[in-house]
DNA sequence: CAGTATCCTGTATGATACTG
DNA sequence: CAGTATCATACAGGATACTG
């Protein structure tokens, strides 16, 4: 049996929702950290670089809630949390890698043709 | 030479801005849509399904800008404009379908870890 | 430490109307 | 057809303060 063919160019496909999430601005860059392994709450924070604490939580509590990411609380004091990628989780590792990478790629030449671009537009007058 | 080796994870990486461009709602999916060649104005407006036509010129004006899609006019009445990936462009479909691909994959889980997430918070008592 | 709760602002996005 | 311009708004996201 295969799989339903979903098609993410219907407005009304559930996949929307997925790449919403995974498209907002942190969720790649938690994903990645994750890699590595296990980390606590303020690993992540610093690792994570800018990242606020109420949009790390949020993040968190994303991946948690679509079942990419665990979450495990030690009872001690001051508490420890830990976070880890689920197998499902693991997966996304890939093609986040992919992006990550076609970006480290690609960066120099986006920044390069943004300026180039932005050159020509300041030389056209105003209508 | 070997490329200087960027961090995602600083704050003032600018591959941070390229991801936020990638991760925007639109363009993964317009991207995707010029996989299959070059199309008009009107034709990616009727693909995507649910862009307004101002995100849908936003959005081709970024990829424009970015040097990942070039934009043909052709001088007729009425106008016919033409977008097309470049071979930059054409690089990200890689990590781009990557993505799209997991997020068939892991639709129906995702949705279901969701809704079994939404239910058992729905048990806890108001604090 | 690992959050939650609040307040506040900017930006993203949509709806609508107009034009070369 | 392929936009631009304008208006309106929801929500993402940051700063700050408080807590188990």
């Amino acid at each position: 049996m295969t799989v339903l063919e979903w098609d993410p160019y219907d407005r009304n496909c559930p996949s929307r929702q997925v790449l919403d999430r995974v498209g907002d601005r942190w969720t790649v860059l938690v994903v990645g950290a994750l890699a590595a392994g296990p980390m606590r709450f303020s690993e992540l924070a610093e690792r994570v670089d800018g990242v606020s604490q109420k949009m790390l939580t949020q993040t968190l509590r994303n991946l948690e809630r679509d079942g990419l990411v665990t979450r495990t609380m030690y009872a001690q004091i001051p508490p420890r949390v830990e976070y880890e990628l689920t197998d499902s989780g693991t997966t996304l590792q890939l093609p986040m890698k992919a992006l990550e990478d076609w970006t480290k790629e690609h960066m120099r030449g986006i920044m390069a043709a943004r300026y180039e671009y932005d050159l020509h537009k300041a030389e056209l007058p105003k209508p």
